[in-house]
DNA sequence: AGCGACCTGTGAACCGGTAAAGCCGTAATT
DNA sequence: AATTACGGCTTTACCGGTTCACAGGTCGCT
């Protein structure tokens, strides 16, 4: 991995320019100390050489990286299926590249090559801080990453992220928001089709649609954990379509598992909405390609990464942060949602 | 953006294990120089305080840099939408990470503003190489970065790519053979939903398949060039399907636009595939996830990623790499494709 | 004993910037 | 006139590694 050779540094803009290192320093950092024509001069040369400072050379001697580190710890095909990292990505793009900052990220096959990849980026001075994402239940990463001093915000639950300053949306009151809605519509026998039982928020949304369940009076609610993917999805789906006490609403925790959901449905010969109702969770634009279009619990996922991303320029700045909450999802509503049959 | 203080040094672990900075740092390179017991306990030492070498330090003396720069130049919401290219990014990180190396990701809003972060990128030596996609007709990435000297792959057709090394899919063929396909089936009246024309891949599908059709003496076919989206692909199908000499089969240049396709199908009455064969690119899960499953050309985008990123070291490291093709994409027959009605 | 080869390790130069102190001439203050 | 203030730049000391010439010590060989 080498240069091809003689590239220009700021030595050889200083020489041309006549004037010290120093001084072509101060006038690409834009600081006080050069006259307004030495200034033009430099940025002249700069630009006649093809210069432009190294950006390694500058955090080493600044101790300031403009980089921040993102693992994503998921099976590649399904990251590639489902619509939320991506958003998620562009949201957190936009405010960085406000600051001409830029993401580094990399695909983890599990927690604890998360963990070595943190410390080495961190301790090798190569990110000013990470994303933490996907948090489960006594996540190894706080106690591991903790006490490194890394600035890091961290997507989930307060509960589940120790003391790193947290972003995350209220999923207990959306998915109390989505069986009222559904109880509301008639439904008394809801299921739901959850992700991995060891994810942090797969926990609190099975708890959520328990608790609401139980309080709203209706039958004792089916809950199937998956893994968040579309086969997953349907065999969930069917699995409760078969069953004698079938469902007449199913909610799901992402769009794609939904998507095969109402597949499925129709391939058993039910109609939605008639039949049965679906509601999907994050609400991409997947939910509108489908035919009927998907009822679906929607938050900007977009503006979340972007508030993430803004949080952790807090940390990173040492600006005191606690983080905060996010909008919580809210009931769009759209095909896939009727009143229960004979209701 | 500033560290929490002090951090561990190579100098801190010299002098715990009574050697100099450059013994450790040979241990640490697996270099010779350094007994077997010294090496050992270097290591233990490092361990012990907790140290790895600081990548911008050993970039900057080195030379050498562990990442590589991808820029993509899409509309946030089509990015998230579209399954390519997290897989495409899957499958460049799954060869990146066997050699511990990361990838810079960043979205630009035009191509210009790409250059200049590649310029920023190269010059300031925050990354080894990049990889450039989406060519255009007389891209001017070409001349603009050409000469920078910046290790580089291309994924396109080598005719848009200048001098960059370049990997690609056969898409000439591949339109040909889903051309042929219809035809075979009885189709006489196919058009095809594309992509923005500006970009080049778009402009090679559409005369593949303006030839292909005029070779097999099909009726004069109609093609629409869209933004990728799925609201285009909708309006496209739509416009295609109200005129008078209504296509029996639509070829989509993604997944996207052939599934909201299917939806617009649903919506006007026609039955997929008894009235209308539709057949989209690309190839995601989400084919496999709508009913009826969708025909697609499919290729394995996950193994496109890792061979570009395979061009991509070997071009970095001065190995003498033209590029290559990759395996064109093949007709993958499912529910959206049959005989023509009436045929 | 003398010499070279080998092994292990040291020290200093260097990579390309930043930061802070220093220096010089002129203007404002007292 | 002497003192201070400041703008404008230079100098120098790092930042945390790598690299390479070279120094001692050990060993084998003549």
């Amino acid at each position: 991995m080498s240069g091809t050779g003689e590239r220009v540094t700021i030595k050889d803009v200083a020489a041309r320019a006549g004037v010290s290192k120093g001084a072509v320093s101060l006038a690409f950092n834009h600081k006080p100390g050069v006259s307004q024509a030495t200034r033009e001069r430099i940025f002249a040369v700069a630009r006649e050489l093809g210069w432009a400072p190294s950006a390694t050379a500058r955090s080493l001697s600044s101790q300031r990286v403009d980089i921040v580190g993102l693992a994503l710890c998921r099976p590649a095909r399904l990251l590639g299926l489902e619509p939320f990292y991506m958003d998620f990505i562009s949201g957190i793009e936009s405010v960085l590249a406000e600051r001409s900052c830029s993401l580094l990220l990399r695909l983890v096959r599990d927690l604890d090559e998360e963990i070595a990849l943190c410390k080495e980026w961190w301790r090798g001075r190569m990110i000013a801080g990470a994303i933490l994402v996907d948090f489960r239940e006594d996540d190894p990463r706080v106690p591991a990453l903790q006490g490194l001093g890394m600035p890091a915000v961290a997507v989930g639950h307060p509960r589940l992220t120790g003391t790193f300053p947290a972003v995350w949306t209220d999923d207990a009151s959306a998915v109390a928001e989505a069986v009222r809605y559904l109880a509301a519509l008639g439904h008394r026998r809801i299921a739901r089709v959850g992700g991995p039982a060891d994810l942090g928020h797969s926990v609190i949304r099975a708890r959520a649609f328990a608790d609401t369940v139980r309080q709203l009076g209706l039958e004792e609610a089916r809950q199937i954990a998956t893994g968040f993917d579309e086969k997953e999805g349907a065999r969930a789906t069917r699995t409760l379509l078969l069953a004698a006490d079938r469902p007449t609403a199913i909610v799901y925790d992402n769009d794609i598992m939904a998507v095969a959901g109402a597949g499925v449905a129709a391939e058993m010969g039910f109609t939605v909405p008639d039949d049965l109702s679906l509601l999907a969770w994050d609400d991409s634009q997947l939910c509108r390609i489908t035919h009927p279009t998907l009822s679906a619990m929607s938050h900007d996922v977009h503006h979340f990464g972007a508030e993430v991303a803004r949080v952790l320029f807090d940390v990173v700045n040492g600006v005191d942060t606690q983080g905060h909450q996010v909008p919580t999802p809210s009931l769009t509503p759209r095909g896939s949602t009727a009143p229960a049959p004979g209701g």
